[in-house]
DNA sequence: CGTGTTTGACCCGCGC
DNA sequence: GCGCGGGTCAAACACG
């Protein structure tokens, strides 16, 4: 069954040639050529599309038709007629005029009129407010789909920071929500966060491709070319022998601005995850394609290899291997950055390594802080189902040695463990952490910081749940989506978590080294997440449709577990 | 027939 | 230079 490594051959046989062509028949996975903008089709194509309970087939390819309609600017734009919110219609009768009896006693009368005025004047109010609140929630929708990629964004920002230089790509990603702002470019020094998460999501959109290099928006997050996964800089040659971009991948970075200490070339991010889980594969929300499987020497399961499917062209890959000492965790390593729009149930996973990779390739110091500041956002949100998290804490530790600078965020932490510093870092002595686990400059062995069970939105699947609530009735379908939505929308509209975040990024780009930011979510944490049952091997288990958008009243309602407080500390 | 998985071959960096 | 090991490719399959 394993895979007989008969490895050493170096006498086989060049042959280039053929290879390329051979590479040409794989079709859709390996195209040599890929148009920059074109892979950034419209994003809710595929939302209206994928509607069927399974994310797949999503119209990514529908941009040839040059279709690439009004990108959808602004995202939210198009605000679902607040899902029959008028019905809201406190049918009040109170203008009932009742001529009769009046007669009587004069004041009465003058009373009761008043008090209808009143009435009246109240439902007016009424629906001014139901009205004004529609509005809102259009507002938080579009918040809600920004959010992402703002928040990609402002770390991305955050890692350049100190060569304001360095293009921030924008991953068109989703930048294409924006509005078309042109505004100047990321340059932006300031140091206040909020203003550069303008600049930064102002730059995006204003940003165009510079040069053929075209690998930028694959590059930005996760970093840079590196050996293998990284991206196949949509640049003929990339595929044809993927390996060979390994040369090409110093010299891409069209700006001889060296990447710094922050962007050394050789360097990737990774960003591993522990849960446990039953299930062979996490959802996140993306789809992935197996294309290799190995047999890691210090364990005794094998390693399979996923590639995200959701563009032709993603560079993202996803490592799934079991823990050696404990098959129940399952580890799941990202690396890269996905060049194309992503479902809203994707986002949040994306978001979170994307910005871990960011961080940890910005530096050692600033990506501990900035890792923190970050876990602390979507700790558990991570994963729909298959994985039992029912912890509140979680942990991660960061790993700058190997080849690829890896963070690793643990979830596997006993529920029971009260001191999540201590506790978790213990406990990896017994699962053993598959990372080297070595930071340069760290003074222990590991750096792992323990994120106080932050927002647990985590929140459970199978809540009923009034999907009406939610606004954006396009995303809604899924389950999975809808939790997210409701998740991004929670984060993106509570201000409180602005001003955490905000303070955060500043407190870890200004200090630099050593504080600690983190975000604690004092209340309301009800970490739930639903083992689905859909045992199905199938990669992207479809969701099961049943559960209807899930907590959806954390979007309308109050969002109020974000962030109360944001503790600075000074180590 | 198209799509995703399996699995041996291949590639390449690294340590010795 | 060799051997090792991680990672990827792609032909052969399996599946619906
Ligand atoms: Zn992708």
């Amino acid at each position: 069954m394993e895979t007989k490594p008969e490895r050493h051959r170096h006498d086989r046989v060049h042959e280039e040639g053929g290879e390329d062509d051979a590479t040409m028949a794989h079709g859709a996975l390996s195209l040599h050529h890929r148009g920059a903008a074109a892979l950034f089709g419209p994003r809710h194509d595929e939302e209206a599309a994928g509607r069927r309970g399974e994310i797949r087939e999503v119209d990514f390819f529908s941009r040839d038709s040059g279709a690439r309609r009004q990108q959808d600017d602004g995202g939210g734009r198009r605000v679902p007629p607040g899902g029959g919110r008028d019905d809201v219609n406190i049918g009040l009768d109170l203008l009932t005029t009742g001529t009769a009896a009046a007669a009587s006693a004069g004041e009465e009368v003058t009373a009761a009129k008043n008090h209808k005025m009143e009435a009246s004047a109240v439902e007016t109010e009424l629906r001014r407010v139901v009205d004004e609140n529609r509005q809102l929630r259009g507002i938080l929708e579009e918040l809600t789909r920004n959010y992402g990629t703002l928040y990609q964004q402002l770390l991305q920002v955050t890692q350049h920071h100190p060569h304001q230089h360095q293009h921030p790509d924008l991953m068109n990603n989703q930048s294409s929500l924006l509005p078309h702002t042109h505004l100047n470019t990321m340059g932006a020094p300031n140091s206040s966060a909020t203003r550069q998460l303008l600049e930064a999501r102002a730059s995006s959109t204003a940003r165009t491709r510079p040069d053929a290099g075209a690998e930028d928006e694959a590059s930005d997050g996760a970093g840079e070319a590196s050996p293998s996964l990284s991206n196949n800089g949509g640049n003929n040659n990339s595929d044809g022998k993927r390996k060979m971009s390994q040369d090409g991948t110093a010299p891409p970075r069209e700006n001889g601005e060296q990447a710094s200490s922050a962007e050394l070339p050789g360097r990737k991010a990774r960003v591993s995850v522990r849960a446990r889980s039953e299930a062979p594969m996490i959802s996140d929300g993306c789809q992935w394609r197996k294309y290799g499987q190995k047999m890691a020497k210090g364990n005794p399961c094998p390693r399979a290899y996923y590639r995200c499917t959701m563009a032709v062209a993603c560079p993202v890959r996803k490592q799934v291997q079991r823990c050696a000492e404990d098959k129940s965790i399952l580890v799941t390593t990202y690396e890269g950055h996905h060049n194309h729009p992503l479902p809203p149930a994707a986002t949040t996973m994306a978001n979170t390594t994307s910005a871990a990779a960011a961080m940890l390739l910005s530096g050692p110091a600033t990506s501990r802080d900035g890792a923190a500041a970050l876990l602390s956002h979507h700790p558990a949100a991570l994963f729909h189902h298959h994985a039992s998290i029912p912890y509140a804490s979680t942990m991660a530790t960061l790993s700058a040695s190997a080849p690829f600078p890896t963070i690793t965020l643990d979830l596997t932490q006993a529920p029971g463990g009260g001191a999540p510093g201590s506790g978790g870092l213990l406990a990896h002595g017994l699962q053993r952490p598959p990372v080297g686990m070595v930071h340069p400059a760290a003074a222990g062995p590991a750096m792992p910081f323990a994120v106080p069970s932050p927002l647990a939105m985590f929140l459970p699947q199978r809540a009923p749940a009034a999907a009406a609530a939610m606004p954006a009735g396009l995303v809604a379908r899924q389950p999975q989506q809808s939790v997210m939505e409701t998740v991004t929308a929670a984060i993106a509209a509570d201000p409180n978590f602005t001003t955490a975040l905000a303070a955060a990024i500043s407190s870890v780009m200004a200090g630099g080294g050593a504080q600690q930011a983190q975000l604690a979510t004092p209340r309301g944490s009800n970490i739930g997440i639903a083992e689905e049952a859909s045992g199905g091997a199938g990669t992207t288990a479809p969701a099961a449709p049943t559960t209807a958008a899930a907590g959806a009243h954390a979007a309308s309602g109050s969002p109020r577990f974000a962030t109360q407080s944001c503790t600075t500390s000074t180590t």
